[in-house]
DNA sequence: ATGCAATTGCAACGGGGTTGCAGCTGCTCA
DNA sequence: TGAGCAGCTGCAACCCCGTTGCAATTGCAT
């Protein structure tokens, strides 16, 4: 099943917002996705679904991650969370309108840079130009060489 | 342990000359590596490791995933061989002076394109002038919409 | 309050790949 | 030519990232 994180992104002010847009579509707010949005609001940072979990041991009952797995799911459907793929690891959930959309990944060093929409209109122009294509950078991140890597590249580096 | 495929290419005309670039090298020519090479010089596209595993059973003994997956990061150590992540699945594998070396995939209907690495040039230039990166898509692809996806999205689809 | 479908929590599973280790085997050197 | 010994193999167990099946629970509309 292709077709991922095409949905149209949904802004939510808040935690109580957040779970008032789940029942308006006839799903359930429960104590579980509470903590779960709540842990979301709570993060600076993209964060994997397991830190989400151990992050969310303020309920009692210990967080499931497979529960917490189903619950990014739906709230990526409905378009309120986004992830990205940020190399071998796991993936990294936010706020679908906190996400500062492009992401480059060094393949040397393994660094992550995340800019925002506007700064890849030119490299987007390029690829519809030469292929037809419409690149997207916000699931999957541009790999290559951050400038560091690639001037260590370039001069007959020694690594290894 | 990032820094992957980032070894010069090199070019083996026949299996005779890449077991004799292991040996160069002080590594062993086995039957193992003997029959994997054959399968790598045999295969018309980029493979997976199981299919070459499945691929070896030309020899008595069962070829051993976990000894092709060995073989194969040595032989990738090397320069001789090179992986691409095509999708969610396994990497796919092939004689590094054989690969099309620029992949583009279609994050809704999963089609992949393999491109020359010219066809990509005005992309990296422009990736370079507004971000100082050395842009590579041929260890993992460009990711995006292909054209007929594009088109289908842009307009009002329905899918889902 | 009551009913009942939506969810949870747990455990088992699945794909993809790596690792530990005892035993086998290319390769080098006498 | 054959002995010695790294370098390998084959097997099994393991790890990570998720997903799935299912019985027990719980929102929530009535």
């Amino acid at each position: 099943m292709p077709a991922a994180s095409l949905t149209p992104t949904v802004a939510a002010p808040d935690v109580e917002n957040a779970l008032g847009a789940l029942r308006a579509r006839g799903l359930r707010a429960t104590s579980a996705r509470r903590l779960l949005v709540e842990a979301l609001f709570a993060a600076a940072e993209p964060v994997t679904a397991p830190e989400l979990a151990a992050g969310l041991d303020g309920g009692v009952p210990g967080a499931d991650l497979a529960a917490v797995y189903r619950n990014l799911q739906m709230l990526e459907r409905i378009g309120l969370v986004r992830h990205t793929h940020a190399g071998h690891g796991p993936a990294l959930y936010a706020l679908a309108d906190r996400v500062a959309s492009e992401f480059l990944r060094c393949e040397a060093c393994g660094d992550l840079w995340a800019l925002p929409p506007s700064a890849l209109a030119l490299v987007r122009d390029a690829v519809r130009r030469t292929t037809g294509w419409e690149a997207r950078f916000t699931h999957f991140p541009l790999v290559g060489l951050c400038p560091a890597c690639a001037a260590s590249h370039a001069a007959g580096d020694t690594r290894r």
